[in-house]
DNA sequence: CAGTATCCTGAACATGCGTTCAGATGGAAT
DNA sequence: ATTCCATCTGAACGCATGTTCAGGATACTG
């Protein structure tokens, strides 16, 4: 018998837990305000063993990053596959985004990794592949929406960049806390804007 | 005769292009970025006259917020004033926004203020009055519009939010280089939905 | 002209933080 | 049992940077 029960993938546990800290600190202090010794209290070990895992805190904080695109995907897709027909993943959308359901995460990271990507490039390809992907989604659904002639946009490719921007616009004040915005409002704003866009009844969108 | 030729004013001019020294570094490297250093060398000083001046790096930080503000509200209502109607007004929120016209300033300082303003009260603060501020702005703009039956927004309150958070969202592609982004294609994509807001003819607005 | 307050500088100081490193620990292989 | 390698720790190192400070220069004042 061995003297720890974490049985033989103990250190990568420990590479995951290290990780997952990463994000936690990074959630709470932002990406210029995480230390090295943030993470290895947060995650219950030292600092030595953060560098010796990822080399450097520029390291930790770029895994960090890659492993936040994983799991966005990951989510992503499962959350629409759960759901069946236009309308309903429209909606879906729309309660990903305002943090309704079970959220992709908090929108302050997002806020962090755009303003990190302004300064690092690793930060900007992985906000670029991100943004383009959660398009691609939206873009398929509304595609999916003018097939059945449920939707019908004047111009699809426009509706698309404008309902996904609306959503980082509305995502700001909702992380800034902004009075007068909620998880609600969001909800609501959002699906007004894709009935105009979509020429959709409001009724219909809201089931 | 004195042996400068400054005139009786130069210390206040000294502090003067320190603030706007201030500026143009954070718009280079962020605030986090900024060091006193920086901020000393593009003004042309020593390190010890920006503290002298503003007591603390984060003085002269919290310095140039208020500064940017002000030019804000300066610049916008200025602008505002020249133009006549609310139609061509709101063609000049669009241009404005885009930095088409004479910019307000760059996207990237936007970006940055709203990240600080996570960490920071005095950015919280700044941030949350430019907004309101310039959604004001947008309002009075719309109100205008509705009073001269020009404009029939279902809601023009969530108008105005929309059209202000979509303003927000494209500037974040645009801050970030984002391909299929540029200057021409905000105006163009916000127009588009300010016309579908609003109910304006497309080619109303286009003029 | 003398005195004083304001403005400004460059160097010294203190400290926080990323990184390095010498070794401890423990399991696997021989 | 001995060796070896991966894993992990805590201390030490060195650098970057915000701040302090002693003093010089300049401009007002009486």
């Amino acid at each position: 018998m061995s003297t720890t029960e974490l049985g033989a993938k103990a250190p990568e546990e420990r590479r995951k837990r290290i990780l997952e800290a990463t994000v936690a600190v990074i959630r709470e202090r932002g990406f210029a305000g995480t230390r090295v010794s943030d993470i290895a209290e947060s995650a219950g070990t030292s600092q030595g063993l953060v560098l010796y895992h990822f080399g450097s805190l520029a390291g930790a904080l770029t895994a960090a990053l890659t492993s936040l695109e994983d799991e966005f995907y990951v989510e992503v897709d499962q959350q629409l596959e759960s759901a069946s027909g236009p309308i309903e993943r429209l909606r879906l959308m729309g309660e990903l985004g305002s943090g309704q359901g079970p959220a992709v995460g908090d929108w302050r990271l997002w806020l962090e990794l755009w303003v990190r990507a302004l300064h690092d490039d690793d930060a900007r390809t992985a906000r670029e592949s991100l943004d383009r992907r959660w398009r691609a989604s939206l873009s398929d659904v509304i595609s999916e929406g003018v097939a059945q002639q449920l939707f019908t946009p004047s111009d699809a490719a426009d509706s698309v960049v404008r309902l996904a921007s609306l959503m980082d616009g509305l995502a700001i004040q909702l992380a800034l806390d902004d009075p007068g915005m909620s998880t609600h409002r969001f909800g609501q704003l959002w699906l007004e804007a894709a009935s105009l866009e979509l020429g959709i009844p409001l009724d219909t969108l809201r089931g």
